[in-house]
DNA sequence: CAAGAGATCATCT
DNA sequence: GATGATCTCTTGA
């Protein structure tokens, strides 16, 4: 499993590195794993697409603080989106996932989800929470030991020439941070989200 | 296939 | 009282 100094790294490196990595959920449904297909970067106070650019609140004050924890929250009112938060103490940064792969655990997603179509169960932030079963009581929780929720090292690893760098999706409000190639994801995958 | 609307609520002003 | 780091469904060409 990816330990916490992993996380206390540069948060552009780190959504790159996490790509091809296993997202594994020991849910109350059963064992849920995946591939990351797909991540977003948020980084810094000045970022106006993240929501630590507004100051430390309740909610985002989590961003400031250790790298290594979920940051989950609900968007829309209705869908849950999953972040890793990164990079050193009180920077605010994270790492949005915004799609897997699904790999063990395929029924439990196909319930959750209500859809057997394997390329539409995991491929947005707010459809793998769904297929996991993610919601905000995992906000919070560590990462870096040994917990329900963590990231597992695969043994492949992603060659560069293999990730694309394009502009984060749903930000169109943030300014001149609105056209940053923060969004990563691994070339010709099925997996990857719309838009 | 593209564009638009509706669902639905925690969070912040 | 307004607003989303979204998704699905409907409409229409």
């Amino acid at each position: 499993m990816l330990n916490q100094t992993f996380y206390n790294q540069n948060t552009l490196l780190i959504a790159k590195k996490l790509l091809g990595n296993l997202l594994v959920y020991n849910s109350p449904q059963g064992l849920i794993s995946g591939k990351i297909i797909e991540t977003e970067a948020y980084v810094g106070p000045k970022d106006k697409a993240s929501h630590a650019s507004k100051g430390k609140t309740p909610r985002t004050e989590l961003m400031f603080g250790p790298a290594g924890y979920w940051y989950i929250y609900l968007i829309y009112g209705m869908y849950n989106c999953l972040n890793i938060v990164t990079d050193k103490n009180h920077y605010p940064a994270a790492v949005l996932i915004r799609a897997v792969e699904p790999i063990d655990g395929i029924k439990i997603m196909e319930k959750n989800r209500k859809t057997t179509k394997l390329t539409n169960l995991c491929s947005g932030p707010g459809k793998l929470c769904q297929a996991y079963g993610i919601d905000k009581k995992l906000n919070q929780s560590k990462a870096f030991s040994k917990t329900k929720l963590y990231i597992k090292q695969s043994k492949k690893t992603i060659k560069p020439s293999q990730i694309i760098k394009a502009k984060r999706v749903g930000v169109d409000y943030a300014q001149n941070y609105k056209d940053k190639l923060w969004r990563f994801y691994i070339k010709d995958s099925q997996f990857i989200s719309q838009k």
